[in-house]
RNA sequence: GGGCAAUUAGCUCAGUUGGUUUAGAGCAUCGCCUUGACAGGGCGGGGGUCACAGGUUCGAAUCCUGUAUUGCCCA
């Protein structure tokens, strides 16, 4: 059988994911198997694949792939989101591009384009999966804004509305003026930021020329100033308790009002209070009973109340009305300081705080089984340190706000019939909403025509985080088979970036909803970043295209270039150096794949010593890795596992097992032997599937010759065979002996095809046989003689003998032992010392005690040889 | 400003209730090798005061206290 020299990934990946596909190879019917699920955090309709989506997928992936091959049905849902500002952003830019603004449109029209935008943009993220090897289940791929989902979303609002959590309500929220509408806490990012911090001087109204100075780092608002506030402790102010100051701008007089609020060492000590502008100013104008002046517009410009400013954006006015402020001697100083600002995680705005009206839940209620589900380990957090960040968000938790002022999402099912704030009624759809307005008004000659609509749309996470139930249609047809088949899911994958948005409010709705866990395990992963430490993202422009590396290293390649340096939780700093790793990982399997095919077999030839000792010894070593295995895949420690296949297939089995049974050139091998290496291949194909999954398809198929439709992901997951471990004890002596006789052929300039006189000073190991064909030992003896070379292996003593040998030794050799020699005695002086100290060998467990005394006697056995080398 | 975590080889990380040599792995690095599966390779090396300073203990990378630095979350 002829096979490639180089192992070329873009030839098999594609040809076998097309198959996959074919095939339905990833689809999952209910049957009698247990079932193990994973819903996908759906990625943005129009996105595309990053390097975050590609760790994390790849992450899934690899546990859904190893649940299959542990015989359950698993199911892996994909799916996108809406993402209604991102979204919606997107089109509103394109529309303009072609001259359309988005107030010139009906709702209808909009969204008829958004819909265009998303059916041509849409879904190319799914596919993009696929060359990473996601093995989803494609036929249940689902969309936050199908018919489905919208139903169930809708149906939620109206349960939860019903249910008393579900409220309307004038409060401060930030607003996003980009995109022009109310962003939830969450969606806010805080940055830390030198700003200005403007020293404004206010004239007393009772005492003419006499002044007041203010530090403000918003001048532009000053026109909305309802008041001044100092601290009634501050000694400085005691004197202007009671009275009045003029607006230097508008000569509007306000008052000096007294609040505790007010710290006296920043600034001056003296606050301008600006209700409609800040949350603290808000909550202090509740308090005095002062008036909210709003001066801003939706997008962030000034409106009427703006005097002169009218229609300028707030951060041109700020800059004109300071220097306003200044041309009339009313600005004392500017002084830079260190702020935060929040700014949007959406459109990357400056946030407004901004008073409206806008739908709410009550969250505490809501939260309470969440956070217990949580601190007792009824959902798993991975890793751990998640738990207290979890819980200490949930336990402050304030409500949420749901309402976005956004076409593109789920309308609002809030009908108004009349004028009145509270004339509404809350249904699933218009003709119920009649129904129900006639009801509650008592006006029974209402028509469809005098119901509107509320104008709003939901927050994507309102649709996202009834993920887990919808993607089962739980709301249309509770308790449906699929439902309680697949849920509740088994784990989640996500980045702990959104453990607030998504997976804590997941959490809550399954619940609320199900009364049950919406999954069991939720791994976090870290976020991938440069070489710098920067998080990669579009806008650095330091995100390589996972595309781009896949054509590179293969897809197998770079999944194992991810995997590789990510722990749970932990940060990547990612290098295209992994890349290259997983990519000469798959060509050394490609190469053990023809050095195993080529072998030719002889049936009736019987496998030798050397090979019946390495077959006992690999089976032992690959029972006791999946032993180890098991428990890291139980701790989720993915990288650690992928390690430790790494290493078994390129030390244990390429470097080792596969050199041992390899046969002379030109000679072949026994049955027995092929039959049993084929079989370790096998397993070890099986075992590396989950992570690389196109090239172990490829090589476990040759190995086989499987039939094509036949894949490797339905085959059971192998088992240890056996938990002794004699082998592998053996095995460390034999490997010392290896290497110090492979030394020594390189310290005496002896080529390999020089045979080796070995002489035991005991007597040899069990399984030296192994060490004669890998050093080329041809004959063994137990005479020990005066003339031989001492070779040191482990604590045991050995003689090399050679003819016509110099035998004394050069200086640099002198030198080595000595150094050795000096090393060792240190080392025994303090072992003794140990033993010699009664309170350790008096407390240490007995163990820890013989353990101390194997080690003086080992270290006086190596000093003894060494010193006889010296002799 | 409040809370949480981390700091181990050049890099990325292990080190599982304190006890297996004076701490391990992968990559990188250095030497030698145009060997018949593989130079995307083989063989063999070198490399660390476990951030710092104290303390507890027969014994500390591991536990405690403080300091420094970094990261994350919250306001």
């Amino acid at each position: 059988m002829k096979i490639a020299s180089k192992y070329i990934p873009e030839n098999v990946e594609k040809s076998w994911y097309q198959l996959w596909l074919e095939e339905k190879a990833f689809s999952s019917i209910p049957d009698d198997r247990d079932s193990f699920t994973i819903v996908i955090p759906p990625p943005n309709v129009t996105g595309v694949l990053h390097m975050g989506h590609m760790l994390n997928n790849t992450i899934q992936d690899i546990l859904v792939r190893r649940a299959r091959m542990q015989g359950f049905n698993a199911c892996w849902v994909p799916g996108t989101d809406h993402a209604s500002i991102a979204t919606e952003a997107k089109v509103v830019h394109k529309l303009r591009e072609q001259g359309i603004k988005k107030s010139d449109l009906s709702r209808d029209d909009f969204l008829k384009h958004a819909w265009d935008w998303t059916d041509k943009h849409g879904g190319i993220i799914l596919e993009q999966l696929q060359n990473i090897g996601a093995s989803c289940d494609w036929d249940r791929t689902a969309f936050t804004m199908d018919k489905t989902r919208t139903e169930s979303v809708i149906k939620v609002f109206v349960d939860l509305y019903n249910k008393g959590y579900i409220y309307r309500g004038l409060r401060m929220v930030h607003w996003d003026p980009d995109a022009k509408t109310s962003v939830s806490d969450e969606e806010v990012i805080h940055k830390d930021v030198k700003a200005k911090l403007f020293y404004v001087k206010y004239e007393i109204v009772e005492r003419p020329g006499e002044y007041i100075t203010i530090a403000t780092s918003r001048p532009e608002t000053i026109m909305a100033d309802r008041a001044i506030a100092i601290n009634p402790k501050d000694e400085r102010y005691i004197d202007f308790h009671g009275l009045n100051v003029r607006i230097p701008i508008s000569k509007e007089e306000i008052p000096i009002i007294l609040d505790d609020y007010v710290t006296t060492d920043f600034g001056t000590g003296c606050l301008k209070v600006t209700p409609a502008h800040d949350w603290n100013d808000y909550a202090i104008g509740q308090k005095h009973n002062l008036e909210v002046i709003d001066i801003l517009n939706a997008d962030g410009t000034l409106n009427k109340k703006g005097l002169q400013w009218e229609g300028m954006n707030r951060f041109q006015a700020r800059r004109n009305i300071a220097d306003y402020l200044d041309k009339n001697g009313h600005l004392s100083k500017i002084e830079i300081y260190s702020t935060s600002i929040g700014t949007s995680e959406r459109t990357g705005a400056i946030i407004e705080p901004r008073l409206s009206l806008q739908w709410w839940i009550k969250m505490p209620e809501l939260a309470k089984p969440a956070i217990k589900a949580i601190e007792d380990g009824e959902i798993r957090l991975i890793p751990n340190k998640f738990k207290n960040t979890y819980s200490h968000w949930m336990n402050n938790i304030k409500d949420w706000c749901i309402s976005r002022q956004l076409w593109w999402g789920h309308q609002i099912p809030v009908y108004f019939y009349g004028d009145g704030e509270d004339d509404f009624v809350v249904a699933t759809d218009l003709n119920e909403a009649l129904k129900r307005a006639k009801e509650v008004s008592g006006n029974s000659s209402l028509e469809l025509s005098d119901l509107k609509q509320d104008q709003d749309c939901l927050d994507t996470w309102f649709s996202s985080w009834i993920w887990p139930i919808s993607v089962f249609d739980g709301f249309n047809n509770p308790d449906n088979k699929e439902l309680s088949y697949y849920y509740p899911t088994q784990d989640l994958v996500t980045a702990p970036e959104i453990l607030f948005f998504w997976v804590a409010r997941m959490v809550m709705a399954g619940y609320e909803f199900t009364q049950k866990k919406p999954f069991k395990n939720v791994y976090l992963t870290g976020i991938v970043r440069d070489k710098k430490g920067r998080k990669m993202s579009k806008s650095l422009g330091n995100s390589p295209d996972p595309l781009d590396l896949i054509k590179k290293y293969g897809a197998d390649g770079v999944r194992m270039g991810m995997l590789l340096s990510s722990p749970a939780g932990n940060d990547l700093p990612f290098d295209e150096d992994l890349c290259v790793q997983g990519r000469n990982f798959s060509n050394k399997i490609w190469n053990a794949l023809r050095l195993v095919k080529g072998l030719e077999v002889n049936s009736s030839l019987e496998s030798g010593k050397v090979e019946e000792w390495s077959m006992k010894w690999f089976d032992e070593v690959l029972s006791d890795t999946l032993i180890l295995l098991e428990n890291d895949f139980k701790k989720y420690r993915l990288s650690e596992a992928l390690m430790k296949i790494y290493k078994l297939i390129w030390n244990d089995f390429c470097s080792w097992y596969l050199e041992l049974i390899k046969p002379a050139y030109g000679e072949p091998i026994s049955k027995e032997t092929y039959d049993k290496s084929i079989q370790f291949f096998d397993s070890l194909m099986k075992i590396l599937h989950p992570f690389m999954p196109f090239i172990t398809e490829e090589v476990w198929h040759i190995l086989g010759n499987y039939e094509k439709h036949k894949f490797i992901n339905d085959q059971v997951w192998p088992e240890s065979t056996t938990d002794s471990s004699k082998y592998i004890q053996d095995f460390t002596h034999l490997e010392e002996l290896t290497i110090a006789l492979r030394n020594f052929r390189k310290e005496k300039n002896l080529s390999f095809k020089e045979g080796i006189d070995l002489r035991a000073k005991e007597k040899f190991p069990s399984g030296i046989s192994v060490v004669q064909k890998l050093v080329n030992v041809t004959n063994l003896g137990s005479d020990w003689v005066d003339s031989g070379f001492s070779v040191l292996a482990g604590t045991k003593e050995y003689q090399v003998i050679l003819s016509n040998a110099d035998m004394r030794l050069s200086a640099e050799e002198i030198l080595n032992i000595k150094r050795e020699l000096e090393y060792l005695r240190g080392f025994e002086l303090s072992v003794k010392k140990k033993l010699q100290n009664s309170r350790f060998v008096d407390n240490a467990p007995e163990k820890v005690v013989d353990i101390e005394r194997k080690k003086l006697s080992d270290t006086q056995s190596k000093i003894a040889a060494l010193e006889s080398r010296l002799s």
